[in-house]
DNA sequence: CAGGATCCTATTGGATACTG
DNA sequence: CAGTATCCAATAGGATCCTG
């Protein structure tokens, strides 16, 4: 896993914050990642609804990075039709307290960014908040 | 502040996930927060000093966005050789458990990206903590 | 010192059409 | 269903030089 997108490691101490906010970086990482923790495993097409205005060429590409970066699962099953669900791994699920931090400032803050929509808590049966 | 850079704000979950992600996306943004967080006010050189390799004009760059988002206050005292100083707002502050889950997560990992500098824990003495 | 102004390249993001 | 394949526009990122 892991490529080569992380331009300095030096062992400064922002190193590691500039490693760990690349990774989720991208217009719709974040959100896959919510999702994912918030519901645990997704097909493609259930993300792409939940997220919704993503393109699929988009979110492949997304769901790409974050295979390769070791933060999301993909698993195939050989059926017609096809059916691929996504899950975090287990390195992916220690980005918890990221995203949850991430979607804590968020609600607190939408306000400041738009009109304010449904604050829409996270589901209480969903995998999240396990961490 | 907050410039309409987000796309989508319909109230879906993972909203505010995408709103707050978008604030610390940018190469640098992620650090200078951090290292703002970690020592409280830094000016431009120091901050350029500590992050290394970035260029002024992209370090220019990300204080502006940050400052326009609200995140960090800008003070320029009217001297000469002139003096401007960062620091955090309220709002940026409130970013806290996202940097620190950040860096937590970065420094727990850093291994599989690189051949692991000197981990740099964060100085005792800074600001970071207080939340 | 802390930038502003330019110019240029690379990467990201997106629309659309096609496929196993 | 879950993608590929193209093509294209926008943005991000960077090198360099100049300035109050």
């Amino acid at each position: 896993m892991a490529k080569a997108r992380f331009s300095r490691f030096d062992g400064s101490p922002g190193c590691a914050v500039e490693a760990a906010v690349s990774l989720i970086c991208g217009k719709w990482k974040g959100v896959v990642l919510w999702y994912l923790l918030d519901e645990g495993t997704l097909r493609f097409s259930e993300l792409r609804r939940r997220i919704g205005g993503v393109t699929q060429r988009m979110l492949t590409n997304q769901l790409r990075e974050l295979e390769v970066d070791g933060l999301i699962h993909r698993e195939v099953h050989a059926e017609v039709p096809p059916r691929v669900e996504y899950s975090l791994t287990a390195l992916g699920r220690e980005l918890t307290p990221v995203l949850m931090a991430l979607k804590n400032w968020g609600d607190a803050h939408l306000d400041l960014f738009g009109p304010s929509g449904t604050p829409a808590e996270p589901r209480e049966g969903g995998a999240a908040g396990q961490a």
